[in-house]
RNA sequence: GCCCGGAUAGCUCAGUCGGUAGAGCAGAGGAUUGAAAAUCCUCGUGUCGGCAGUUCGAUUCUGUCUCCGGGCA
């Protein structure tokens, strides 16, 4: 008899993916979770790794994090920039680590990158270069991105059709990659989803698949498969109206909780600039230029809420192609049990 | 009460020497491989304030009314 493989059959611990756009409720989810089931949280968010950005990150307070820890958050200062796969590493050794315990993982964040990176995992590329980043801006601004763009249609047509020429962050990522390794992102790409397809006939795990198809997906290290079998949630409320009024309740009680002193603060220090990662930060960017007069008050009140809006966008974006996606409303009163069951009926 | 401006997309405004109109912002949809709360792409029909007049044709010219600024009383 050939033995049956199956989704169903997976004998891997669980975990529990659960996201959600920003103002959607997820801590509380998260929390309530924690109550109910032997979980710990795993922070998936780029904003509250930094610390002393507590108020604009809607970082859950003191009594909160005693009551439920958080992993990954307060790990960099703002003057650092972190990473999707820097955060694939260190989310991968906290599972482990809590997996070890016999606990159950649960991933909570509205950082889908962070996450797509965790669960399908990421070429193996070189990381970023702060020199080369350099000489690559200061050629653009001697020459235009326009023409960077032609280079990269030299050495790496396939990638400079899927790049547009008015995209400066993945032009110069691009034309980095090929600085540093000497061979194309593309070629790159290929040559790893080569090794993994060879990998996979030899473990006899073929699963008609054809990666060639899907380009994106090229390189990516997910036959490396992960300690656990996750389930993925994502809270939203029913309307779009009702998250929008919950992100400018939630923004104008940030302000009145002092995130204008918190910035503030960062600004005083004097070595960060509004360039850096963590000063880009929805929010932090407004009040940034607040404080540097190019923007009255009002304006940075609402063009705090209206960036807040249109990341929570680009959130749901993300969710709404994420597989096998379980959509949970957030004012439904049985949100915690409709979950708990799922993850019973998965754990049996 | 009189004089001058305004009234056009959800908002701020441009424009049509008369042939029913377009920017920015907002909003919506999408992309997303070491910055991702980042970065980028696509999407514009609206009694052109109401009514009347001139005209083949008025959002555009004229008259009048309403509303909003500002000024003079």
């Amino acid at each position: 008899m050939m033995p049956q493989v199956s989704v169903n059959a997976d004998n891997r611990p669980v975990a529990i993916y659960l996201m959600g756009p920003t103002a959607a409720g997820k801590t509380d989810l998260a929390v309530a979770l924690t109550k109910v089931l032997p979980c710990d949280i795993i922070s998936v968010d780029s904003a509250l790794i930094y610390r002393g950005m507590d108020i604009g990150t809607a970082k859950p307070d003191q009594e909160l994090l005693a009551d439920a820890p958080h992993r990954l958050i307060d790990i960099c200062d703002p003057s650092e920039s972190y990473s999707a796969a820097q955060f694939r590493e260190d989310a991968l050794q906290e599972a482990t680590d809590i997996l070890a315990q016999g606990r159950i993982p649960l991933f909570v964040g509205g950082t889908m990158m962070y996450f797509k990176a965790l669960d399908q995992g990421l070429a193996t590329l070189p990381s970023a270069d702060p020199v080369i980043r350099q000489r690559i801006l200061q050629e653009a601004d001697e020459k235009g991105w326009e023409f960077l763009h032609q280079r990269l249609q030299q050495i790496d047509p396939v990638s400079a059709k899927r790049i547009h020429p008015n995209d400066p962050q993945r032009l110069q990522r691009a034309l980095e990659v090929y600085e540093i390794t000497g061979k194309s992102m593309t070629d790159l790409w290929r040559e790893q989803a080569e090794t993994a397809e060879q990998r996979k006939a030899n473990e006899k795990q073929e699963t008609g698949q054809n990666v060639e198809a899907h380009y994106t997906n090229w390189g990516r290290d997910s036959f490396s498969s992960l300690p656990y079998n996750a389930l993925s949630f994502a809270v939203l409320p029913k309307e779009r109206s009702t998250l929008h009024e919950r992100i400018a309740l939630r923004y104008n009680q940030m302000v009145k909780n002092g995130f204008v002193e918190e910035v503030e603060t960062l600004y005083r220090r004097g070595d960060l600039d509004s360039s850096m990662p963590s000063m880009r930060c929805v929010g932090y960017r407004q009040v940034w230029e607040y404080l540097e007069g190019k923007l009255d008050y009002d304006e940075m009140v609402e063009k705090g809420v209206i960036a807040t809006r249109q990341l929570a966008k680009r959130q749901i974006t993300w969710l709404r192609r994420w597989p096998d996606l379980h959509w949970l409303e957030s004012e439904d009163s049985e949100l915690l049990a409709k979950v708990l069951k799922i993850v019973h009926s998965a754990t049996i």
